[in-house]
DNA sequence: CTGTTGGTTAAGCATGTGCTTAAGTATCAA
DNA sequence: TTGATACTTAAGCACATGCTTAACCAACAG
């Protein structure tokens, strides 16, 4: 299921360590120790909250030699922005239908009021 | 922070049944037994539920009789979407700076097979 | 008043999450 | 080869999450 992925994008979005993470990606990609460097936790912690993100899409990473360099998959983040930007329209679209249905109303209701 | 609001946010969007109910409300308001109609779930776990949405400002709702009724609300909607979009549009103007230069990457190291 | 409907609360339980410490495994430098 | 560096893995623990069932309360309807 396509739904499954915004699980597990919205999922990791929402812990405050991991959006710093991904801040911090959006200026350059880093190693893991760089990411780390301003979490109050220790590697091991960042290492699993790495997890998260690349289980989610939303950071790629590969590793050569003895360092693993990080960097912001942006498709994954569109993805979840779709799904939020289609629930606002279709509500402010409802909204715009309800605001002439009301006008509709407002007039019946001046013919129709005693 | 502020940030506190974002990780209720998002939280509350991580779950598919949430979600179900949130697209349920962009049609229309619905009582508490209209969202849980069509869920394969108990009422009590719908309310559980509708408790995060509610914790998080994503869902308002207000009691007339012995009905509830709930609706969305589009601030804390939009105030995710404006995160997300902060990111990604940071994300493409280093994009924009580094072009030419992870071309570069691209072209020297990586014979990228199918 | 009596029963039904719509919702609420409480308890309990299995599983997931976010850490920790400790013990690895590869590089790389000297 | 010896040792530091950069990560990786495993185990364990406290607390959160997503359900369940059962009991409960507050409108109505008849």
């Amino acid at each position: 299921m396509l739904n499954q992925q915004l699980d597990l994008t919205f999922q990791a979005l929402a812990d405050p360590t991991r959006r710093a993470m991904l801040e911090r990606l959006t200026r350059s990609p880093a190693s893991v120790s760089e990411l780390a460097s301003p979490l109050a936790m220790s590697l091991s912690a960042v290492m699993q909250h790495l997890d998260v993100l690349t289980g989610s899409g939303l950071v790629l990473s590969e590793k050569t030699g003895r360092t693993r360099t990080c960097r912001l998959n942006p498709t994954a983040l569109s993805q979840a922005e779709t799904w939020l930007n289609a629930r606002r329209t279709e509500w402010e679209q409802r909204l715009d239908r309800l605001g002439s249905y009301l006008d509709t109303l407002k007039s019946q209701g001046n013919a129709n009021e005693s």
